[in-house]
DNA sequence: GCCACACCGAGAGCACTGCTCTTGACGGCG
DNA sequence: CGCCGTCAAGAGCAGTGCTCTCGGTGTGGC
């Protein structure tokens, strides 16, 4: 075999160090990532960064995959745990925070307001829903174990959208609860957000308690008992 | 009087026609607001635009100050209906949605990632939390009629910081109701940001209808009776 | 084994950015 | 009326993303 040519070889491995000392320089000096610091930092010229990344959004798109993989790997670890399934939940709720916390420009990469002229390709959705899979995973286990009332139907022109949610869930799944875990993973995500973004400055301290707080509303919401 | 000399009155006019230049900058290009470009718009040197903001964050901070103050206002007159209290939260979050969609920048702004070495002034805050009094102005309204159930205290670390923000709303609201209120605001925060910043994409079209979903989950975890 | 080809790094250069400093000119207050 | 403070403008600095061209080098086909 050896199809990985040594070319080949020490251009991934080239890749993989530029990748490296751009999260670095992203987790030091925050948003603005400089091609040429990057380059400069490495010890070659900033024009032959460009024989591996076409632009710098290129860069940053390869950053934003390995953030929502690396993101989704966290989650799904968390969501694995054996325990009762609110508790799961809540466990993947903290681990998600704590990811952000320890990467505060990733997780702004990713959820943050949009870079000016940036489109996400297609090549991030797959990585992109891993965490919410993980999320809709346990509710979906939870449904199927009958720990989880069916709720409402949904109105006229959500139900075919939630059809579609729940499908990818787990088949038959009902809509609403497929839409109500969907609810429950953007509420999570944006006081996550709230917090990394400075909104509870001067407001709230204890932010995991009152993380917390907020996710045990989120799951009575979605039907699943909590202990305390 | 006249304190406003012809100087100070010129001054302040073209203070403002920067402010609204930048603005429209903001809308059309997106978020990376050029300095030179709204002075080359306006037809004047790029140094000159120095004379009345110290620095591009400068200009930020006050375009910063006319989103939130646009938005607050916006939610206020929406808070202000005469309706039942559920309605008049679902009409506010509504005009909040819309405000955001028609001006998303603006919105990311303030919401979205901050920018890199920005810290937001104190003279930002007051102008900040009208919104969130608009909303937690519903809740207290709500209380204070005997429309909403207290519920249930909260734990050691979370109840003196509540009580902090339940006494800014209104005094003798309980802690707990003031930090649903507050929960609610960041979920509703979050669910446009998501909208917002694409996250929905391909997957939730009838995006008004989830917004309102979403805020009769969080309205029935305040506590406020939600009719059809 | 050799050689053309594809790739790679470096440098110069373009157009742009935020920001500073200096130079004149003009308006308004004493 | 004079003069001080404010103003616009231009040049310039250091930085950016990106392109192009130029030599050098690993590689696959003959």
């Amino acid at each position: 075999m050896k199809a990985a040519s040594l070319r080949a070889r020490v251009r991934a491995e080239m890749t993989e160090e530029i990748k490296t000392v751009a999260k670095r320089h992203l987790a030091e000096e925050g948003a603005n990532l400089s091609l040429r610091a990057v380059a400069r930092d490495i010890g070659m010229a900033s024009s032959a960064v460009y024989r591996y990344f076409a632009s710098r959004d290129e860069l940053l798109t390869a950053l934003i995959i390995d953030a929502y993989d690396s993101l989704g790997a966290a989650a799904e670890s968390a969501a694995a745990g054996g325990d009762a399934f609110a508790r799961r939940w809540i466990d993947t709720g903290h681990a998600v925070r704590e990811w952000a916390l320890a990467r505060p420009h990733e997780w702004a990469l990713i959820y943050g307001s949009p870079v000016p002229g940036y489109a996400a390709p297609r090549d991030t959705v797959t990585s992109a829903i891993r965490v919410i899979l993980a999320l809709g995973g346990i509710v979906a286990e939870a449904h199927a174990a009958g720990a989880l009332p069916d709720g409402e139907p949904l109105a006229e022109p959500l139900a075919p959208e939630a059809r579609s949610v729940a499908d990818v869930l787990a088949p038959g799944l009902p809509p609403q609860v497929a839409f109500r875990a969907l609810g429950g993973w953007l509420q999570l995500c944006g006081a996550i957000s709230a917090e990394l973004f400075g909104q509870l400055q001067n407001t709230v301290e204890a932010r995991r308690e009152f993380l917390e707080f907020q996710m045990r509303g989120t799951l009575a919401w979605i039907g699943l008992e909590v202990t305390p």
